[in-house]
DNA sequence: AGCACGCCGACT
DNA sequence: GTCGGCGTGCTC
């Protein structure tokens, strides 16, 4: 018998099948982990297929050494998913493997998943020959209680324990080694449930993708716990994904609270330790319901009855560093591959998938009303250009601080929401508001410092800076974003006596500051909080009456398509901290462009105005969903070798281009917008193709790449940001 | 990835 | 003469 195994190394020129012998007395199934020699080394590798015929010089074969566990540590079904990414994302092979499995079992140090015992079988009547003395003792020493089978192996060796074993008078039995990690479990009172979500529960029932789109409040949480307890009950499993950030330690609590230990959950804050025993956890089957985020799509589970992705518009689903790929893309695989629904939900749904739902590839299911009855908060925007016109160039309008004043005076409390997503940044007039735009491209320029230009990321065009606005003639050009300690140190002189707390990646970085944080802010009225991204997450204060967005605008004009989306989404969602009970709430916006389309829709919460405005705009320009855009990066430590490289494959795809007429909108070559990471520069291609061939066309530049280079280029379709 | 092979320059 | 630089190629 032969196997065919991966590898585990992450080398391009690795990166495919090695055949081996299965010597005759070893049981091998696919899955397994092996020992191989490979060289004049040992090596770990994958079988990922047993066979009775070899492909290659069978004279040339040599033989697995040994196995590393008795068992498949990478459940079958998972190699299917593993040839879907290869072939989406043109991975590496090993490197898809390793997502499967903890860092715990891999880095050169095996460990034992499961600690094996022996002890005596109960009721048999042991008669054993003279001669065998170490069998004799070997029993003697189980009748004081089971022994782990390495200590016996290490004190007998193994053909004793292989002789009592085969006459029945011991047995071998596992128990797995695990910490729990520390939750605090509190009681969950089940919630009646409304029509709308009862409505939605029954819906959702079949081998289908459904887009839960669910304003803010509407108890989709509710609905996902309902699912999932069905989905138990139908002795099946159960995966949830969650993003990082809104992995508080309520959900955790909340989960754990209603479904006992059969939850394991994944996140970040776990040691490898314990992230490895809840993975073992799911994997024995001890625990059927695997919540985490991104990476918990690969929980080891078989039988899966339901996968549910909540906030699915968030950008954390998609892996941005290597493997790159998209988690509802392996969702929705493996809900087909298990015939079981995929649930994503959201508030504020992604363009593409709203738009799927729109062409009934997938079902939509709208809950429109909040399960508390209470209405969102008001938005009022700011206008910031007027507000320095009257003379106030500060970073608060006079309407926030007198709405700060209130706050004060009522001892309630305030979150100050600042917009900061990503590092580049743009150009803008102060005083008409205009922001310097790609001629071609219709994206925000964004600023380079070190060439002092301004350029486009998607077509890599470049203009001159500017030092007076083409639009106003006004010479106040700013850049550059503001940061939360400006915001909070402008707060103290504004109200030296009000408690002002800080939440970002720098005051977040220790273990439980998060927490902290958040604790102190609870309890001291009146307050105010400052922070990004993280303070709009799922934490609900009662006295919050007053939200403030300070700079709207910041990432509307990233270099992105989808700038105007992510804005939206985030309005959406910091406007849903404001007002959360009793107290009426409100939120401010201030902005220095009030009359884009965004935040008219925004402050009226209609998604579907927006999105409806949106997707008009990206089939006009022509890009995704209407379009797909790929982006191909080159990296090297010596600059030449990078641009030699990046050169080769420019002119074929330039061939491509021609050969294909239209189908490509548009190629281009650049530098990255950061130019170089751990000590490689770092190039890029940017390419835009139509819909039609698009999968015809990837995979010819896929090839073009590969037998052009050597190793450390990646794709990414569709990206996030082109850091 | 890592290790051998191999073909050139500098040195005991 | 040999030691050692790293470019090229291979590993079932």
């Amino acid at each position: 018998m032969f196997a065919e195994i991966i590898i585990d190394q992450d080398a391009k020129a690795l990166d495919r099948v090695f055949e081996y012998i299965i010597p005759d007395d070893m049981s091998l199934s696919v899955g397994m982990r092996v020992y191989i020699p490979f060289g004049k080394r040992i090596l770990q590798g994958y079988v990922i297929k047993v066979k009775d015929d070899c492909d290659y010089d069978s004279e040339k074969l040599k033989s697995i050494i040994s196995k590393i566990e008795d068992f498949s540590a990478i459940k079958p079904q998972m190699l299917k998913i593993m040839e879907f990414m290869a072939e989406k994302y043109h991975l590496k092979l090993a490197s898809i493997l390793r997502l499967f499995l903890p860092a715990e079992m891999r880095e050169g140090k095996v460990k034992e998943l499961f600690k094996t015992y022996y002890s005596l079988v109960e009721g048999a009547s042991i008669v054993l020959p003279k001669s065998a003395k170490k069998q004799a003792e070997i029993i003697d020493m189980l009748q004081n209680g089971r022994v782990s089978a390495v200590e016996l192996a290490e004190k007998f060796g193994y053909s004793p324990i292989k002789a009592l074993r085969e006459k029945g008078y011991i047995k071998k039995d596992m128990e797995e080694v695990k910490r729990s990690p520390f939750v605090i479990v509190e009681d969950v009172k089940r919630v009646e449930l409304n029509d709308c979500q009862k409505n939605a529960i029954e819906k959702i029932n079949g081998n289908k993708t459904y887009l839960l789109h669910g304003v803010t409040g509407s108890g989709k949480t509710e609905i996902y716990m309902n699912l999932i307890e069905r989905t138990l009950s139908d002795g099946k499993n159960a995966i949830m994904l969650v993003p990082e950030i809104s992995l508080t330690p309520q959900i955790m609590s909340n989960f754990k609270g209603r479904f006992g230990s059969t939850v394991a959950l994944l996140h970040s804050g776990l040691s490898a330790g314990e992230r490895f025993d809840e993975w073992k956890r799911l994997f024995s089957g001890e625990a059927r319901i695997a919540i985490g985020a991104r990476s918990a799509i690969f929980a080891p589970l078989e039988n899966l009855g339901m996968i549910i992705i909540d906030e699915e518009h968030e950008s954390s689903y998609i892996s941005e560093s290597n493997p790159r790929y998209d988690t509802r893309d392996v969702a929705e695989f493996r809900a087909r591959e298990n015939g079981c629904p995929l649930v994503l939900g959201s508030a504020t749904p992604s363009i593409e998938n709203y738009n799927r739902a729109e062409n009934r590839e997938i079902e939509l299911i709208e809950l429109p009303v909040r399960a508390n009855g209470r209405e969102m908060p008001p938005v009022q925007i700011v206008d910031m250009m007027e507000e320095l016109r009257r003379g106030n160039g500060g970073i608060f309008s006079n309407q926030l601080i007198a709405d700060l004043c209130n706050v004060i005076n009522t001892k309630k409390q305030a979150m100050i929401f600042i917009n900061r997503r990503g590092f580049s940044s743009f150009m803008k007039c102060k005083e008409c508001g205009f922001v310097a735009k790609c001629t071609d491209c219709d994206v925000s320029l964004v600023y380079h410092k070190e060439d002092n230009r301004l350029k486009c990321h998607y077509c890599g065009k470049q203009y001159k800076v500017l030092s007076r606005c083409p639009n106003c003639h006004s010479e106040h050009i700013q850049y550059g974003a503001v940061g939360t300690q400006q915001i909070v140190s402008k707060l103290k002189e504004l109200f030296p006596e009000v408690k002002i707390l800080r939440m970002d990646n720098d005051t977040t970085s220790t273990k439980n500051a998060h927490q902290k944080i958040l604790s102190e802010f609870k309890e001291t009225k009146p307050a105010i909080l400052v922070g990004t991204q993280m303070i709009a997450k799922g934490h609900d204060f009662e006295d919050v009456v007053l939200v403030g967005i300070v700079d709207a605008d910041q990432s509307l004009y990233q270099s992105d398509y989808r700038a105007t989306e992510k804005t939206f989404q985030l309005i959406t969602q910091v406007a849903g901290r404001a007002g959360r009970s009793v107290n009426e709430g409100k939120v401010v916006l201030q902005s220095y462009s009030p009359y884009h389309y965004v935040y008219k829709f925004a402050s009226n919460y209609d998604y579907k105005g927006f999105y409806r405005k949106e997707i008009n705009i990206r089939q006009t320009a022509q890009f995704p969903p209407y379009s797909r855009i790929l982006r191909i990066l080159f990296s090297d430590f010596d600059e030449n070798c990078v641009r030699e490289q990046l050169k080769m494959c420019y002119t074929d795809i330039e061939e491509l281009k021609k050969s294909c007429k239209n189908e490509i909108i548009y190629l281009d070559a650049m530098k990255s917008p950061i130019k170089r990471i751990q000590d490689k520069y770092r190039y890029q291609v940017l390419m835009r193709f139509k819909l039609g061939h698009a999968d015809q066309i990837e995979k010819e530049v896929f090839r073009i790449v590969d037998s052009k280079t050597k190793n450390s280029v990646f794709f990414e379709v569709n990206p996030q940001n082109l850091s």
